[in-house]
DNA sequence: AAACGAATGTTGAATTTTCAACAAATGTTT
DNA sequence: AAACATTTGTTGAAAATTCAACATTCGTTT
């Protein structure tokens, strides 16, 4: 993709969040993010059809952003490092993801996240357990919702405790599970 | 001007002080500056013909940035507040100056410096002082090489005291020529 | 209700940046 | 010395951004 994409992309995004921690959603105008971004407000049009398109891109974005950094980390969403990947850059990004999780529109972003995690998920569980093919579906929400539980309550309660403590925490809540879906492998 | 000609200067400019700051100007290459900045190599030489004609007018930049952070301030530039003005800002950006102040080129940005803020002083000295003709040149050198030596002093010393004390020692110094010269308004 | 300013989208022409490809110069390795 | 990779500048076409101008909508003021 062309670099000036990138950068525009990134400069009004940035400025969203920035505008969005400071003022809240309604109080945001395209002039704003224009303005304080330093960049033409047509350009703006060029890229988003509206505030609310924005936002949408915006949560997408940090949704794949998430996943992308713990799919690089190892071959499947549910090995040991993976966990670890989640929760290190969710610290790194803490206000971010607090403000996205925690706003207005949470059910866009736990939706997003959920209909992704759960994706992944099913497709583990298919793969690692060939037996009963009737309680997949449920093992797979049970999972997914069980583990998106975990990050909104570490990010809601701004860090409660290490992503170290976190991670062992989940491995133990995940031991029945471990043998047949969770690699171990670092 | 168009801002994204303001935007890739800036860019380019604070990715060379970087580098300059880590390798030192020789093992500098356009490439560097270009991957680091992500700007398209092409665009760094449609707005400047070398490193050298960079590192030119990079310190032609910061010359003026002080000077106009002093001329702001107040009506001439011997004024108390303007002297404030330039530690201040220098305090500000103390990395940058001190590093263009101290590197190889130092001759440069120190007669770059010294021509401006000569010909200002100059000016203040052939207004203020009706009288003796002969004596302006004298009085102009003296008071300018002063100054800069002062700056100079305090910036490769890594700021040995507050802004408050510089400025109040130098008023002393100048105590003599200040009845004549110095404005005193705030 | 009318007037008003501010924000919204849209448009077309001008300008800038990007990209890819090029030839030449430089420096390094074998 | 020859082969090699890297850096240097340059070029033209494609793409993106800017700017200024416009009509429209919305909320507020008078």
């Amino acid at each position: 993709m062309d670099r000036r994409i990138q950068k525009t992309r990134h400069s009004i995004m940035n400025t969203f969040i920035d505008l969005l921690a400071e003022k809240g959603f309604e109080k945001i105008t395209i002039n704003d993010i224009a303005e304080r971004a330093n960049i033409n407000r047509g350009t703006v049009y060029l890229h988003y059809v509206d505030k609310f398109d924005l936002l949408d891109k915006c949560i997408e974005t940090y949704v794949e952003l998430l996943l992308h950094h713990c799919a690089n980390s190892a071959d499947t969403i549910l090995s040991v490092s993976a966990f670890q990947s989640v929760f290190e850059y969710l610290e790194k990004n803490f206000t971010i993801y607090k403000l996205l999780l925690s706003y207005e529109g949470v059910g866009f972003f736990r939706n997003r996240l959920y209909a992704i995690i759960a994706q992944t998920v099913t497709e583990v569980v298919g793969i690692k357990s060939g037996n009963s093919a009737l309680s997949n579906d449920v093992t797979t929400h049970f999972l997914t919702s069980g583990f998106i539980g975990v990050l909104e309550w570490w990010i809601h309660n701004s860090m409660p405790c290490s992503v170290q403590e976190a991670v062992e925490q989940l491995l133990y809540v995940l031991e029945p599970y471990t043998k047949h879906l969770v690699s171990h492998q670092s």
